[in-house]
DNA sequence: TGTACATCAGTGAACGCGCGTTCACTGATGTAC
DNA sequence: TGTACATCAGTGAACGCGCGTTCACTGATGTAC
């Protein structure tokens, strides 16, 4: 009743902070508008004033999830390393461990919202689409450096890079549709494209492709 | 209105078929039980005659699209094959094509119903759970014959399998969640990953895994 | 084999409920003079 | 600087709608005699 211009601001970006949470707990169809809005601190008329629709709410979802993702990406690389470390296989390691895998509302995006974004709006792909090209392109550069030999081979390196974050997004998503049924068998997946990940992709520097 | 039990059986069948094609696509929050009984051919109230609940009817529908699946699989194995051709090529090859990642409907039940299983019902999750180990230990008996040298690595072998097709469910639900906003990167993502997986697991036939 | 009756798959209307969305109302914020 | 008024984020009740589920009813199937 009464609230700043930047106060306003703020309590979009909380429903939109909030909303992502909850799309990638219990996907988008299973979460309502008075959830979301419960979940940010407001009730539910007050949705109409900072979107459209749900839909629209969701695309921006996308976009600042892909965003954020991408940015803790390049920040990590940015980050310093010690000189023998591997980058690649420093992101493996934190990507398949456990605490990555069960943290669906805070971990990666692409694998928290893969599955729903296919029955999204056209709007919301086309960031989910934009998003993934830049992780990509993020990607591709560092298996270019990791590989020493820069110059020679930049498809390959893009290929490469591809094929390494599909292994993990989909070992990711297949440890956690079993964790519940069979932990077991959710670690083994993560342990298991752990170490064929570092042995294709991030060990092997510039040895075995073609 | 009066119905052999056989034909009713039947039906219960025809209702668990319709329903496994319109969850995948979807979503099982995304189709209420009068469009699953009317794509199945029935009313709506005809339901609880077959099921207890809608969660009930999950549960089996992920039994059986598991246990298709498995068949499937293992058919594939069985059938004849050129002396020099290689199963896991082919496998590769068949999953990764285009053709099969628009079918959604009707192509692997795994990376159809992967993202939704997380949300679904204790007995569900346990059948999926079962379905991907026996898929798995399918898979590794392939890669142990591939590798030609069966004794020696089981574990090994399992290992390979599970990344194996980690990297393909990885890989179709990713192209699957850009083909319609960036088609061309749908494409890629598989041929990178076709490219990539035939490198790492399918012609390399036991030369550089530890 | 024929008749009488119980069963139960399928129908279609109804139930309460929560959904996404709309709306009249509020009052502090921000603007005009 | 002070005063008067427009703005608009937030409230909470209401809307129609489709959901999962229930129910009384039907009639051919299957069973008992």
């Amino acid at each position: 009743m009464g609230v700043s211009k930047q106060k306003a601001v703020e309590n979009r970006k909380a429903i939109i902070a909030a909303s992502e949470k909850l799309f990638r707990e219990h996907g988008i169809d299973g979460v309502g508008l008075s959830a979301l809005m419960k979940a940010a601190g407001f009730t539910q008329g007050g949705f109409y004033n900072h979107f459209e629709s749900k839909e629209a709410l969701a695309a921006e979802v996308v976009a600042t999830a892909m965003g954020k993702a991408n940015g803790d990406l390049k920040e990590m690389i940015a980050a310093p390393i010690e000189p023998d470390a591997n980058r690649l296989t420093r992101q493996v390691d934190f990507y398949l461990s456990g605490a990555h895998c069960s943290d669906i509302e805070q971990g990666c995006a692409v694998a928290g919202l893969t599955a729903d974004v296919r029955r999204l709006g056209h709007e919301a792909q086309l960031h989910f689409a934009s998003g993934l090209q830049t992780m990509f392109e993020t990607l591709a550069a560092l298996v270019a450096e990791q590989r020493a030999q820069t110059g020679d081979a930049e498809d390959e390196a893009r290929r490469e890079a591809i094929a390494f974050y599909s292994q993990m997004v989909g070992a990711l998503i297949l440890s956690r549709a079993v964790a519940s049924a069979d932990p077991r068998l959710g670690e083994e997946i993560l342990d298991a494209n752990r170490q064929s990940l570092l042995t294709n992709f991030a060990q092997d520097a510039g040895q075995g492709e073609r």
